[in-house]
DNA sequence: TTGTAGGCGTTATCAT
DNA sequence: ATGATAACGCCTACAA
């Protein structure tokens, strides 16, 4: 337990190119281009000032700079919550493509609430970020007005919205939740339930509609009454896995709108006493790295997250420099089969 | 697919304090007052140009601001990767707290290397952060030359370093860890194994430390035989168990540095053939959200992470602004018992 | 190869 | 209550 007050810190004025440049008897614009290692400077003073820089442990203001140059170097990353595992593994991939072009990130949670998504984005824009990347947001229409006022590029991840300076990053949704579907329907499954997602995501839409395109392909019939809504999370999943079973049709296989969900599913399935996949099959869609540790490991479809984050960040880069770009960026989904699936209990042997 | 080639806006310049004072008729001096809601002007004055200000939707830049005030009201936080579930949830709390007090974050992945490690704080300190929080890193000792050399605050979490502007905030590890491994002994377990990680992280030698004393104090015998180190991930922990078991002493328990080692311990087990809890009980620290889902629901140490980023921003600010401070900051931990751990098989019934 | 001067968008310190 | 002026730390013509 130590305890340490120290005002005198605040004192501190860290050293200037001013600084360096009375030390080294030159001016500040020598100062300047040496530390750019411009070739108009000269081998020796160059060299001179450098050491200098380094003895006196001089750091660029990139503030002051990007005063001047109107650059910042700097993105601005909106989340729902960076506490979710699929957002924050796009974060990575971003945050990696950052670094390798010298750009930095300020990060800020939403909630997913629109008050505070438009004053983070506010907030983005008052530090003159370069470019914004939002991702899993539902509000991207708010952004629409937003951005044509204050005209930086944006890019959403697993959301899209028309518009001159946005690009969009997206899982093939409507592929990917035809392939698991069809996974199941291969199995044998004819009753096919899906448990989507509460809020109007587009991603949750797209996979119902992969969901339906196979269903269809395969002359089953779709039955209004096999698709039931959660909230993308866990907390959602359960009561609507009671609702499902107390329907008329029972389903022998659920598609779920993302892993979360098909956990929570699989949960309340064991606490209704099914089995999992021997009564019901269950897949989920993420591939979060837990899926391959659940009982039993959950059968789904892996998102190439660090990626999605990586091309995202790419795009924006593109964006800004003003380079003309290609949108929506779809990047497939790979479906993994696990041991959540089965054929179903009459077809099986 | 739509194509967008967007030059214009690279020439396009945000609205300044001096266009709004030139379209008020009045002196940028008088729009920044009347911006800040400085009492020293009239309501009129002051409406008219707030009026305008928001018609032109203008917004401060908080990069000149930050010039001139010398505060730029940002945070840098480093993780070793955001996309750790333990990581991101601090990292939830933190921004949190930012929100709160007005303050933006930056965030930079170090992926567990110093060499980027420094680049990073190199790079905040670029930036003019006021201060840096760092989560999960074993390399806290890079910071005292750094910090020293810059001056700015800085808070650790879950990691501790002695320094003037050093806090720390950690979780109580060594209780914990006797606590639960109390659980296990209580349950009527005497061969307790400890599974911990590699790296020398300060919290696993702590842990490691309250398993010895909980056994100690019951009397048990500590046999080095029964302590193996994974990697603190998933991948590392099989093979230490493998390890664990092909020695003499068999374990009738295991306690896991964190969650992630507990769910692939758990995982090896079942593939060598083995249940939990009937032939081992096993325990993880953490309690992720994962742990509810397993099979079984993991006995486990619930850490409050989103309070510990809390506290490491409160923490920080303090720092910042120059007042004494209380360091290290321990957070107690608690002991949520499910289903992966019950009596061994010798004493049970 | 180096120096001078001006300005980036604010705030702060004087006056008025 | 408002205006003029000078910073803040850096970059970049333009001059020398």
């Amino acid at each position: 337990m130590q305890t340490c007050a120290n005002l005198p810190r605040l004192i501190h004025k860290p050293t200037s190119i001013k600084d360096i440049a009375r030390i080294a008897n030159v001016s500040s614009s020598t100062v300047s281009r040496a530390l750019q290692n411009s070739p108009l400077i000269s081998r020796d003073t160059a060299e001179k000032i450098q050491t200098i820089a380094k003895q006196s442990g001089y750091r660029v203001s990139a503030i002051a700079r990007g005063l001047v140059t109107q650059r910042t170097k700097s993105i601005g990353v909106v989340v729902t919550t960076i506490a979710d595992p699929f957002v924050s593994e796009v974060v990575d991939g971003i945050e990696d493509a950052c670094n390798h072009h010298g750009y930095s990130v300020f990060l800020a949670n939403s909630n997913a609430d629109p008050d505070r998504e438009t004053k983070v984005v506010h907030s983005f824009s008052e530090r003159r970020v370069e470019g914004i990347v939002v991702t899993s947001s539902r509000v991207g229409a708010l952004y629409l007005p937003l951005l044509s006022e204050m005209r930086i590029p944006i890019v959403l991840v697993n959301n899209q919205h028309p518009g001159e300076f946005v690009n969009s990053v997206l899982i093939e949704n409507v592929k990917a939740s035809a392939d698991v579907t069809n996974h199941l329907i291969q199995l044998g499954h004819k009753r096919i339930a899906y448990l989507g997602d509460r809020y109007g995501y587009q991603s949750d839409t797209e996979r119902f509609a992969g969901y339906r395109q196979a269903m269809e392909r395969a002359g089953l019939p779709f039955v209004p009454e096999l698709v039931v809504h959660g909230d993308g999370k866990c907390e959602g999943a359960g009561p609507a896995i009671d609702v499902l079973l107390h329907r008329n049709t029972r389903p022998s296989a659920i598609v779920c709108y993302n892993d979360m969900t098909a956990f929570a599913a699989i949960r309340q399935l064991h606490a209704l006493g099914l089995c999992v996949p021997e009564d019901v099959s269950v897949v989920g869609f993420d591939d979060l790295f837990i899926a391959t540790y659940m009982e039993p490991p959950l059968t789904t479809l892996k998102q190439p997250r660090r990626l999605m984050g990586k091309l995202a960040m790419e795009s924006l880069l593109r964006l800004i420099s003003g380079e003309s770009t290609e949108s929506p960026i779809r990047v497939p989904a790979e479906l993994i089969i696990r041991a959540s699936t089965a054929p179903p209990r009459e077809t099986a042997a």
